[in-house]
DNA sequence: ATCCTATCCTGTAGGC
DNA sequence: TGCCTACAGGATAGGA
């Protein structure tokens, strides 16, 4: 559930609320998320101190000192909840704990597991086998329309499910995705080698500008994604395609068509993205 | 290399 | 109200 805006929000809060704290201790549940959570974790953080929260992707990496950073990912349910105080709620599904010197705690929360939770050396994050294969994030080094043309060619998967692939293009979603080529005009079903080099170009301008405005709502939430602060996004509000099946579009009035791509969930309007034109026959 | 499928897990929404 | 089923925003291993 949480593409690159619901992960930047959590990283903001989390750089806010939890940089400069001293880790006192940390206690797993034991149960294994997407992989089980190294045991390790909790001695390699003890003592250690926050020096900030950055994310790739939909990667969130809390920086400690002593060359360790806390690589975590939120898979479709996870959330990073923090309590300033000693005093925090029961809840279900709660898989770490930071307690930090100062009474504050930090709990990553993640019904369903599909989640990610392991320490690394700083200095290998580089070369680490997660993240060195992603492609470039768009909020931080957005690609040329040249580029994605240049990386689609000759491909047969639609242009959907490409920009979906995290190793071509880091942080975007089966949400955002259709968000993205509504506003580029581009049906999703193209494909990818297929689009033309002015399509590519109004797909790089709206990648950075839907992404970049889901972050100012704080994201999008239908059901699972909350903020640090157990909040709602309010962008899902803002969503011009993604789940309005059978609702008029909100240029032309015509409803919103659902397809499936690759297993997962496709909106667009069947006339502001048209198909490719095909040349006349004979 | 490219692509497709199945799979991990639980919460939620919708039908009856 | 309760029961049942289908579906969900992600990522990856394995096979064609």
């Amino acid at each position: 559930m949480p593409e690159l805006p619901e992960v930047e929000t959590v990283r903001r809060m989390l750089d806010a609320s939890v940089r400069g704290r001293t880790v006192r201790s940390v206690t797993l549940s034991g149960l294994a998320l997407r992989r089980r959570v190294p045991r390790e974790v909790p001695k390699a953080l003890r003592g250690r101190t926050v020096t900030g929260v950055e994310r790739v992707g939909k990667y969130l990496l809390l920086g400690f000192d002593g060359d360790v950073t806390l690589l975590s990912h939120l898979g479709m349910s996870g959330r990073w909840l923090f309590f300033p105080d000693a005093r925090a709620p029961r809840l279900a599904h709660v898989h770490a704990r930071f307690a930090f010197a100062d009474g504050s705690r930090l709990w990553f929360q993640d019904a369903r597991r599909f989640g990610m939770l392991r320490a690394l050396a700083t200095g290998r994050i580089a070369s680490d086998p997660a993240l060195r294969k992603l492609g470039p994030d768009p909020m931080t080094a957005p690609p040329e329309g040249a580029q994605l043309g240049r990386a689609a060619r000759s491909l047969r998967i639609g242009v959907k499910p490409f920009l979906l692939d995290q190793h071509r293009i880091a942080g975007i979603g089966n949400i955002y995705a259709s968000e993205i080529l509504f506003r580029a005009r581009v049906d999703p079903r193209r494909a990818a080698g297929r689009v033309t080099a002015a399509e590519w170009d109004a797909i790089a301008t709206e990648i950075p500008a839907v992404l970049g405005e889901a972050i100012e709502g704080l994201g999008t939430t239908f059901s699972m994604y909350r903020t640090l602060w157990g909040e709602p996004g309010s962008f899902a509000g803002k969503l011009r395609v993604y789940d309005r099946a059978g609702q008029p579009c909100l240029t032309c009035a015509r409803p919103i068509r659902r397809v499936v791509q690759a297993q997962r969930a496709t909106f667009y309007c069947p006339r502001c993205q048209r198909p490719a034109a095909r040349p006349a026959k004979k």
